[in-house]
DNA sequence: CTGTTAGCGCCTTCAC
DNA sequence: GTGAAGGCGCTAACAG
């Protein structure tokens, strides 16, 4: 009930140990584990008025004065406002996160267009150990926006891209897109389908070039008979992916493989195709890319290429502490395999 | 080809007010825009060699010196380690991120469960102006993690979850899950069902109540003929839900419509459904809750009802913008409709 | 327009 | 075991 009870002003370590009646060396002791030098009584009673007081200390303050940050950076470029409602990248996130902050560092998110990021607090303002970052958007830009970033001079992790010709400060973190594409594209040769037709989204997304230059390794190793065509649809949203097949079965023949970007994608199509009459597999075959579990969702089921997307984010959280610890990546390129997943009838 | 081109050490103020021969307090309005008390001449100077430095300002010794914080603290608290995986969760932190991230805020994400809640860092150290949490869970423990972030003393928003009886800095973003259940409720009435089976996960989630209680509310409102039996399955992937309703198949007669307490859950359940020849909706209509674009993936189309996650989370956000520049929450609570959406077949 | 002084909260160093 | 002094990088307030 005393007057002090909570006090408006958020305490500092001085009033705690006012109020514990020690020096704030000894509070400072306490709070960092320091106990060889503070007597278990004192400890006790500091611990007791850190608690009263509702004392937190100032990550400021002490990052400040200890020149270390406790947080890594995540920059997510894309023109997309909702880049974050991304179901991969979401995953990826959600591995860092928990790895990082299982070793008490803490996540802090920014996205931005390409255009934005000379401007953004990320770039002008020094606040993390170290960034890690997922890129969109043509390739060119996408190896800019790295290079920017690694001009920094703080460690850096990159997903999806590969880091030739960087600094060694920067490594990369992958799944085997092009190993997938090989898998898929296998998988549709082997069934003597000979006209591919591969859908993908109006922005260019990393892993996608990749996709496709498994998919041609493919074709070019059975002797180069098939064709893969490339359909760009306005976005990956549902309408305009179906917009782009329709626009495209209206003015050509069936092809014998619908190869979807990724798992949505091909859904879509497969849907159109069924909506059409078009038997599947029957007279196309759909697969699709980067499966979550949205291909146990569709009937038939889809055959996929099984992301490990939480797994990159894992894995790169895991070098960045790492590299934090050591002074440097023990490794480059860190490369995770897909899984390829059979659909039941296709 | 100076010696000094590229420093080792990261530079500070005075490293550029040295290189540019001014005082710091110069560069210091430089870099806060006070340009008033810059001639353009030293400006230009003091710019160039912020670049030439390679200088970032230092987030800590800044925040220190102003005593304010220009991040804002996510706090989800899951028993799952893929807390950030929930596409639920992840929309709503898409559009959190963005609001901030617009107003040069960032946004700094911590995931744990409630049992590490006070070893946390955000609990124990002060480094954020202000926080967003998501809590899942049994109700009881939900309250008591919201209460313990309320006694922080820092502006708080809650998301799926009342506030009543907190502080006044305190305030809750929801959507109208129980709206959305009465919704579903007379849909399904309306088309004389009476056996209604809802499944739900095994963790408990904030919205889930609200949903059977607006189902419920449909009941009464309809003279309380029709029946509601909850179904509660190990998890919510997509095995543990088809073989909780597999066995409750096996015991109990067809149920005249199943529920999903969300679409991944409700398109598992007609998938099981569609598998023991049962006809969906000919004999059991099929609803689901919370959708996004997966409720266009299923056939038939499942009838949903549509979340606002994003714009939840964007809502958060711009609360907590207004509430750190006005000094208090507007509003203590926000609700945000749902949209019923009918399925072309159910 | 530019410079000087002082101190934000904390921790390292050294003295007791 | 505990305490006192000094400074991390920055900026508010005040001189010039």
């Amino acid at each position: 009930m005393g007057v002090e009870d909570r006090p408006k002003a958020r305490a500092t370590i001085k009033d705690v140990a006012r109020a514990a009646e020690v020096s704030p060396m000894t509070v400072s002791n306490v709070l960092n584990g320091r106990l060889q030098f503070v007597s278990p009584a004192t400890r006790k009673r500091v611990e007791r008025e850190i608690e009263r007081l509702n004392y937190r200390r100032s990550t400021n303050a002490r990052n400040l004065r200890v020149a270390e940050q406790r947080s890594i950076g995540m920059v997510i470029v894309d023109e997309s406002p909702t880049f974050l409602a991304d179901f991969f990248t979401c995953q990826v996130v959600a591995g860092l996160a928990n790895v990082l902050n299982g070793a008490d560092y803490t996540l802090t998110i920014q996205g931005m267009a390409a255009s934005a990021l000379e401007q953004s607090m990320i770039l002008k303002n020094y606040e993390v150990g170290g960034f890690c970052a997922m890129v969109a958007g043509p390739a060119e830009q996408r190896r800019a926006v790295i290079h920017r970033l690694a001009e920094l001079d703080q460690p850096l992790v990159v997903f999806q891209a590969s880091v030739d010709g960087e600094k060694p400060d920067v490594c990369s973190v992958r799944q085997d897109d092009r190993g997938g594409g090989r898998l898929i594209g296998d998988h549709l040769l082997a069934r003597r389908a000979s006209e591919l037709l591969m859908v993908v989204p109006g922005q260019d997304w990393p892993a996608i070039e990749n996709r496709a230059a498994g998919i041609s390794d493919s074709i070019a190793a059975a002797g180069g008979e098939a064709r893969l065509t490339m359909l760009r649809a306005k976005s990956e949203s549902f309408a305009d992916v179906q917009a782009a097949v329709a626009s495209y079965l209206d003015q050509h023949p069936l092809p014998d493989a619908v190869i979807g970007a990724n798992d949505p994608i091909a859904i879509a199509a497969m849907l159109l195709l069924n909506d059409r009459g078009v038997s599947v597999p029957g007279q196309v075959r759909v697969v699709g890319f980067n499966g979550f579990d949205a291909h146990l969702y569709s009937r038939p089921h889809l055959t996929t290429v099984l992301s490990p997307a939480y797994a990159l984010g894992e894995r790169a959280g895991q070098a960045m502490l790492d590299r934090l610890r050591d002074g440097h990546f023990a490794r480059r390129d860190h490369l995770l395999p897909v899984v390829f997943e059979q659909g039941f009838t296709t």
